[in-house]
DNA sequence: AATTGAATCAACCGCGTGAGA
DNA sequence: ATCTCACGCGGTTGATTCAAT
């Protein structure tokens, strides 16, 4: 029993056949919550053993963290979300548990999860590596801007303000607990961005500002192919429903043309 | 209806870090 | 100053679900 407190992480033989892995059960579920109640949500090792539960600390916290946990979000990434992710990311890269923080009730796995299975899914539509200067031009300047569009789109004039509106040179006001707020920041829809993204401009690009893409066209060029109004709906960018203009096919080769325009070559129907 | 491949997501693993002895 | 331990993070895996054929 000793050894088994002493190291949790490092089990010996006896031990391993002793521990459970793989998906809990809603008993296993109960005990940990009773117990979390009980004894807080810290000291995992201590919760594992005295629960009686047969797993490991880690597991507990695990668990608890991406499932228990009472203000766990559930359900799908909403476009405000998905912008967050997207921005954020470009600041800190795969820092999954800071980005987290700036999205209430998500979690660093279930963001992880959206950015290897929606995003790197799309770089790998655009045949380039998701950290390659192309997959950036086009987060920065189609995918977000598109994103604004949308969530402007949805935003009901007498329920919800446009982006342009949320949209504060005031970072001292926190909007949520316990979002930590950092010198700098922005807020943008109930959220907090860093203000020097929001107006960051790209080296080959068109200034870029959420106000900039206002209910307007993305990229400078505006450049339609099949001469119509937008840039398609993304499907595979977590947006459903609504009427596609474009196919992601055709998306496909507007941004392949927009960005490497040596390689395509291809016609629009 | 059955099969197969892709997508999704919960969970595990290994490593780094910080606190305390 | 060093060691041990627990915790947290990011990467990866594997089971399940979904969609296409």
């Amino acid at each position: 029993m000793e050894d088994y407190e002493r190291n949790s992480n490092s089990p010996t033989h006896e031990e391993d056949s002793d521990v459970r892995k793989g998906p809990w059960t809603e008993d296993e579920d109960a005990i940990l919550v009773n117990f979390v109640s009980i004894h807080g949500d810290a000291r995992w090792n201590h919760i594992a053993r005295s629960s009686g539960l047969k797993r490991t600390g880690k597991s507990c916290r695990l668990r608890w963290l991406n499932y228990l946990r009472p203000d766990v979000r559930r359900g799908n990434i909403t476009l405000e979300e998905q912008f967050m992710i997207l921005k954020l990311h470009s600041l800190w890269g795969n820092r999954w548990s800071k980005i987290a923080q700036y999205l209430p009730g998500r979690t660093d796995n279930e963001i992880k999860n959206y950015w290897r299975t929606r995003v790197q899914k799309q770089a790998k539509h655009l045949r380039c590596d998701v950290n390659s200067n192309l997959f950036k031009e086009t987060m920065r300047n189609v995918w977000m801007p598109r994103l604004v569009e949308r969530i402007n789109a949805q935003s009901s004039p007498t329920t919800c303000n446009p982006v342009e509106s949320m949209v504060t040179t005031d970072p001292g006001q926190p909007i949520r607990e316990p979002i930590p707020l950092e010198p700098g920041f922005v807020q943008f829809n109930q959220q907090f961005v860093p203000a020097s993204e929001l107006s960051a401009t790209s080296s080959n690009s068109p200034a870029e500002t959420l106000s900039d893409v206002q209910g307007g066209v993305v990229n400078g060029s505006g450049s339609d192919p099949a001469g119509q109004t937008g840039f398609g709906e993304f499907n595979d960018w977590g947006c459903v429903g609504g009427d596609n203009i474009w196919t992601d096919e055709e998306s496909f080769w507007f941004l392949q043309d927009q960005f490497c325009p040596e390689t395509t070559s291809y016609s629009y129907n």
